[in-house]
DNA sequence: GAACAAAT
């Protein structure tokens, strides 16, 4: 751990609803932060909504969760302006910024908002305002697993689900429709008081696995398992949701590969299906699907594989004995599968400038560039601000200011950027744009597809959704 | 190829 880290003395919780999944194409709604210090005492609160862009197109899917009209919208704070206020929050001196599945959906979505309004997209998290992040789900798991009498698990339709909203319906956790920010805010705070209360040194132990540092060290004391060829492989208990409930959201595994660069590691499941009977032609194709990565210090937790934190069943234990025994004496699949997760390349797509983040990298890893975007914060007069604009002479950071001044203060734009940002905007309307999974960016005839065939059945909506949508599909069709 | 979870 590093030692000469300061401590940090606050949380701020917060909850984002948005226009739909994607953080590239979609944008923030609805703001809701409530700071406390480490007992969770709160010290202040902030919510607010921002404006609707022009050229964001909603997911009916996302105004049926949040319950926002479109109409209600279309007035507010600028997406720039609100950009700003949240960044001042999130990057508050000595915090942990967290909230309920936040690593990862709000973080990604707050990254790229950052981006797009040429602020460091890592703010939340960074050593020089010494702010970390956390994320109470992947806690609430663990607590599901081993602390069964920390509260009401939710059953919904004979399964456990561990959304907040229903943790949050289970046990009275917060006041208030679910889904509003603010009020979900409320309910993770509850929630994490809960888990603390019932086991603080467990609590303590789960923090302290987002720490990087504290993760890795952990990952390295892990047992081993020894091949016939001499060579050996870390084993351990993965945690994830994603593994199913009725799997107890654990899968047995063993370490396979570390990439130190990108920050992972890969994790071969031993309990999926039997290895031994797999022919030769397909096992490595099988042992590719049974390989999930993991992030450092993003948990998912592994714990050790010991008999105290096993819960698999004993059918999935004897699988995992079995595949144990096979890879063992045939350690060169291993070795193989080790250097294919070590050596994956990425497709390169044609994706939008908005979904720049990742690939391109971001402005605020080279300093000219992270020169010129501090430089245009700064700059209060918009007229000037558009001129600064016009004469940057990196052209994909012109490029993004382009659009955010496009999108926040067309009036102020000069004829030729105007020009540019119009044919931005017709191009949102013409082209099909992908981000870089090659996901894509939502259109008002998707939208208007997917509001009516939801309006075709709403024996699943209440009254104030179906007007929602009805509203919803005025407005497209006004567009 | 669907289902597995959770987030809008």
């Amino acid at each position: 751990m590093d030692l000469t880290r300061k401590p940090y003395k606050y949380y701020s919780f917060y909850d984002l609803e948005t226009s739909g999944m994607n953080p590239a194409f979609d944008q923030i709604l609805q703001f809701a932060a409530i700071r406390t210090d480490l007992n969770f005492n709160e010290i202040e609160r902030h919510e607010f909504k921002i404006k609707l862009r022009e050229d964001v197109i909603p997911h009916a899917g996302a105004l049926i969760v949040n319950r926002l009209d479109v109409s209600y919208l279309l007035k507010g704070t600028n997406e720039y302006e609100a950009t700003k206020k949240m960044h001042s929050i999130l990057s508050s001196e000595d915090t942990i910024n967290l909230g309920y599945n936040t690593i990862s959906f709000d973080d990604e979505f707050m990254r790229f908002t950052y981006d797009r309004n040429l602020l460091n997209p890592y703010s939340n998290q960074n050593n020089l305002s010494n702010c970390a992040r956390m994320d109470i789900m992947p806690i609430t798991i663990l607590y599901f697993l081993y602390e069964k009498n920390t509260m009401k698990w939710p059953v919904v339709n004979n399964k456990p689900s561990l959304r907040l909203e229903y943790l949050n319906s289970f046990n009275d956790l917060a006041q208030g429709m679910a889904h509003d920010a603010l009020v979900d805010v409320e309910a993770t705070i509850e929630l994490a008081k809960l888990l603390r209360k019932e086991n603080e040194e467990m609590w303590s132990y789960l923090c302290k696995g987002f720490d990087k540092n504290t993760d890795l060290q952990r990952l390295n004391n892990l047992e081993h398992i020894e091949l016939s060829d001499g060579s050996s492989y870390s084993k351990g208990l993965f945690i994830r949701n994603k593994f199913g409930y009725k799997n107890n959201c654990i899968s047995q595994c063993i370490k396979i590969a570390e990439d130190n660069k990108l920050n992972k590691t890969f994790w071969l499941r031993l309990d999926t299906k039997i290895f031994d009977s797999i022919n030769e032609k397909r096992i490595f194709s099988e042992l590719k699907k049974s390989t999930v990565s993991r992030k450092t210090g993003v948990p998912d937790f592994i714990l050790p594989m010991s008999e105290k934190y096993n819960v698999s069943s004993s059918k999935k234990k004897e699988l995992f004995s079995i595949n144990e025994k096979w890879i063992q004496s045939n350690p060169q699949y291993l070795h193989e599968l080790s250097e294919y997760f070590l050596s994956i390349e990425y497709e390169d797509r044609d994706f939008d400038l908005d979904a720049s983040l990742y690939p391109k990298g971001a402005f605020h890893f080279d300093e000219g560039k992270k020169k010129v975007c501090n430089d245009f914060h700064e700059i209060t007069d918009l007229n000037k601000k558009a001129n600064f604009v016009e004469n940057i002479q990196y052209d994909d950071v012109k490029a993004k200011a382009t659009r955010l001044l496009g999108r926040n203060y067309y009036n102020h734009l000069s004829s030729t950027l105007k020009k540019e940002f119009d044919m931005y905007i017709q191009s949102t309307k013409e082209d099909v744009h992908i981000d870089a999974s090659g996901k894509k960016r939502n259109t008002i005839e998707d939208a208007l597809n997917e509001t009516r065939s939801k309006l075709e059945d709403i024996s699943n909506l209440d009254n104030q959704q179906v007007e929602i949508l009805k509203s919803f599909e005025k407005y497209l069709l006004s567009k």
